[in-house]
RNA sequence: GCCGGGAUGGCGGAACUGGUAGACGCACGGGACUCAAAAUCCCGCGCUGGCAACAGCGUGCGAGUUCGAUUCUCGCUCCCGGCACCA
């Protein structure tokens, strides 16, 4: 045996050896109860990140933690191959996104074997694989024949000069990303999936998630942003027109000053002879679409010399036109109430508006408005009425007159699937001059993707296909065109993890072997997904189970939000030059010790500083590790240990420690998924062992019995070293074969503990005491304690003594 | 702007249910081994004062609840994630 850890020379025999053996392999046929891991699928960018291999690492530390906890552990491996960033590459490098994105798979690949992960390699999927994608094709049609799918026109970001539609992260202060022309907002027909129908379903979903975290659920619930409100009609003053309002604060209809409208609202169509107005409504299409740009622009309005009527009061109300108010929520008009709404305010304040208070306080709203709750105002027959009693009773009555009444609304929007470029899946849809939108007929799917293609920064090249634009109509069999939309690239990870089970099955979308993996056991993914992705992949899920495709609601049962590796407390980038390559680390130190130091540095769900020198640590344990084997396979001098010179509280303080590091260790990665905790205590338990190396008083059995389970504890973290060692040491067994090891609750029995004094809440000595003595006892000794008796004079006195048994004791005095 | 999260020594972090703040690791300082260096091992290490014993202060800032607050409540500051076409 090596003295010295050669890294190197083993994780390569080993990963040669899980390889050929596959030993990662699984299916349904095991005894076992199920387990799936899965961590989220990377986008094929090139090279592996240390993002990736913090991922990669937690994944991996509990599937085999729970297989040696008895489970059939599934975890695969992906890739989320469609995308944007493939089209970008193309035009840099001139090759075709096909092409960049299989030579990205193929290094990946390799990069992430290097870390010896525990992944069923054959369930290998690519979700531009036409395999994959056919059954994405055949999903739409379905969907679209049940009606969850529809289509209408919404806004895009339009690069005006590259004559093209831009992406969020392409718009930057307004200007395109590659042309840096004013970027305007444009309307297209695009389609849509109904996921409002699931609204209801998917907040209730949240409540039988109880493994997710919390913070996670409540993001989720606030987007879906249900709300029980009122619908208001006002009646246009000199029209049968109507325009419809939706408030939240039905107490304060007594407080309208002006109405406010969207640019795109209907009623502005009729104010096409005013050039004032339509240079205003032109003005708010400048900009990108994004909701975050739209709510931080100056609020800018204009007067529509429109009039409505107050339901209630009668009088007249001046109807504005607000960039601030988003079309696409509630009825795109809202009652404008100053006095009791911070944005009102401003633009009240902005274009001399009246503002009336309806809600009492005590400030009142001459500095800003008042949102709180409190008793009503200048309002009628509703004066001194609580202000959410008054909502109610305010609603009733718009109902009785018959102008609108309660109603609820959702922040949540339908989803856009429709993408004007060429990477990503074909909607297979056929559009027909004589009889409209048609889909594909199922025997002609899958509707391929060219592959070899020339990209240029004008939009997608299928446009210019003809190729492949030119098709029969299903319905009429005339000549007609296909659609060249893409599918949105989260419309392939809302199902990967279910395909992962029935990854070879070539004639359906899924098979039973998805009702035997599903759910997801363990998912783990990175915090930015905490809404969109598993949104989708949530509302996907209950989709799936309508078709009867699968057997459950919720797709995953467990959630982990990883935090980012930052470097100098900044993300990692190219541009920053601040990466740290994963390979370079594996060549340095091997995998084992960058999985251990990633684990380590910090809790998984924060963010983690990158640190080159916190790695050396990490990777001098596993040497001091290799080093303490190496002595007890190769004992320098051989120590005769006759039993009766064995000194038993020596042995019981190893014991004790041994016993808790499990117990600790168990409890960190089963109940609080605290990896680095749970490698903190083992590292204690390490150094105490050598402390007791060279202990006579322990028996070489104790020993030996330590090294053992110090390997099995490290096992999910270091799978190498771990095995490599178990085999040196044990001759005749597989650490694979063994379970986790479990407590010897007779070895924490204590007989005595240590109570902490303090005098007014500050530390003044401590104590050895047998547990359960009396609490008089306790009392009596912690007084005449030596660190405490200088601080009780003649002229103090004891108000009380606050005893927490076997722990503390605070005497309080005066 | 809206939603969610974070802030503890020189650094990463620990303190799990309101009960000893700083476990474990890094860096640093001192020592051992060595011709020397690396590696390894041992000791020290929150700040201030003090030779020391010890005392005071200390968990982003300001208040509050409590015998006792890193932990709970309220009000701020700064940083990070998301905001529907990055994935």
């Amino acid at each position: 045996m090596n003295p010295n850890y050669p890294f190197s020379e083993i994780e390569k025999k080993i990963q040669i050896e899980w390889e050929s053996s596959e030993a990662f392999s699984v299916n349904e046929g095991s005894k076992k109860p199920k387990f799936y891991t899965l961590s989220m699928f990377p986008y094929p960018s090139g090279k592996l990140h240390m993002g990736h291999v913090r991922n990669y690492t937690i994944g991996d530390v509990i599937s085999r933690f729970k297989s040696m906890n008895g489970f059939n552990v599934m975890q695969p491996m992906g890739w989320d191959a469609f995308g944007l960033p493939a089209e970008n590459a193309a035009i840099q490098n001139k090759t075709a996104p096909a092409k960049w994105t299989y030579e990205n798979i193929m290094h990946m690949r390799e990069q992430l074997k290097e870390l010896g992960l525990a992944i069923d390699w054959k369930r290998e999927i690519a979700t531009c694989s036409v395999d994959y994608y056919k059954w994405e094709q055949w999903l739409f049609i379905t969907l679209y024949k049940k009606g969850l799918i529809y289509k209408k026109t919404s806004t895009v970001n339009w690069d005006p000069i590259d004559q093209t539609v831009l992406a969020n992260e392409q718009v930057i202060d307004g200007k395109g990303w590659r042309s840096g022309g004013a970027i305007e907002r444009k309307e297209i027909p695009q389609y849509f999936m109904k996921i409002t129908d699931y609204a209801d379903q998917l907040i209730e979903g949240l409540d039988s998630l109880e493994d997710w975290p919390e913070q996670v659920k409540i993001m989720q619930r606030n987007w879906i942003g249900k709300s029980t409100g009122c619908e208001i009609e006002f009646n246009v003053i000199g029209s049968n027109e109507k325009i419809k309002v939706y408030t939240t604060r039905a107490d304060t209809l007594m407080g309208i000053t002006y109405l406010a409208v969207a640019p795109e609202h209907p009623i502005c169509r009729r104010l096409s002879n005013s050039i004032k107005i339509q240079d205003f409504i032109n003005d708010c299409k400048k900009g990108g679409v994004s909701e975050a740009e739209i709510s931080t622009a100056e609020k800018k309005g204009i007067f529509t010399g429109i009039y409505v009527e107050h339901p209630l009061l009668n009088n007249k109300v001046p109807v504005w036109i607000a960039n601030y108010v988003l079309i696409n929520y509630g009825e795109g008009a809202v009652m404008a109430v100053p006095a009791h709404d911070d944005r009102d305010y401003e633009f009240a304040k902005k274009y001399n508006l009246p503002i009336k208070q309806v809600v009492e306080n005590e400030r009142g709203v001459a500095e800003d408005a008042y949102t709180g709750p409190g008793l009503l105002i200048n309002s009628g027959e509703f004066d001194g009425i609580d202000n959410s009693d008054a909502h109610n009773k305010i609603t009733q009555k718009i109902e009785s007159l018959g102008k609108g009444g309660l109603k609820i609304n959702y922040r949540l929007r339908d989803w856009g699937i429709s993408r004007q470029r060429y990477w990503g899946c074909p909607i297979p849809m056929i559009q027909c001059n004589k009889c409209g939108d048609n889909p594909v007929e199922e025997n002609d799917l899958p509707i391929r993707l060219p592959e070899n293609v020339e990209i240029d920064k004008s939009g997608s090249p299928l446009k210019k296909m003809q190729d492949f634009v030119k098709c029969k109509c299903p319905v009429c069999g005339e000549e007609a065109s296909r659609e060249t939309d893409t599918l949105d690239t989260f419309f392939e990870s809302s199902w990967y993890f279910a395909r992962y089970a029935s990854y070879d099955q070539e004639n359906a979308m899924l098979d039973n072997r998805a009702k035997y993996w599903l759910p997801v056991d363990y998912y783990i993914g990175g915090v930015e997904h905490a809404i969109l992705h598993l949104l989708y992949a949530r509302f996907f899920n209950r989709v799936l189970f309508d078709l009867k495709l699968i057997d459950n609601q919720e797709p995953f049962k467990k959630l982990l939000t990883q935090g980012m590796v930052l470097k100098n407390g900044t993300k990692m980038s190219k541009s920053k030059g601040n990466t740290v390559d994963p390979n370079d680390l594996i060549k340095k130190y091997g995998a084992d010790t960058a999985r251990l130091f990633i684990m380590f540095a910090a809790p998984a769900e924060q963010s983690l500083e990158w640190s080159d020198d916190g790695i050396e640590g990490a990777h001098r344990f596993l040497k001091r590790l290799w080093k303490i084997a190496y002595q007890n396979i190769n004992p320098v001098s051989s120590i005769k240990v006759r039993a009766e010179l064995i000194d038993s509280k020596s042995e019981s303080e190893l014991k004790y420690k041994l016993n808790a590091t499990i117990e600790k260790v168990t409890d960190d990665l089963e109940r609080r998924t605290s990896f680095n905790t749970a490698i903190s205590s083992i590292m204690e338990l390490v150094n105490l062992l050598t402390k007791k190396q060279s202990d006579n008083n322990i028996s070489e059995s104790l020993k030996k019995d330590t090294i053992n389970i110090i390997l099995l504890l490290l096992t999910p973290f270091v799978p190498h070293i771990t095995k490599e060692l178990w085999g040196m040491l044990n001759l005749d067994s597989k650490i694979e074969d063994q379970p986790w090891p479990t407590v010897d609750k007779s070895a924490l029995i204590k007989d005595e503990v240590v109570v902490v004094i303090q005098v007014n809440g500050k530390l003044r000595g401590n104590m050895v005491i047998s547990p359960d003595t009396e609490e008089g006892t306790v009392k009596e000794m912690a007084i005449s304690n030596e660190g405490v008796v200088k601080f009780i004079t003649d002229d103090t006195k004891i108000i009380k003594v606050i005893y927490v048994k076997n722990k503390l004791i605070n005497i309080v005095i005066k």
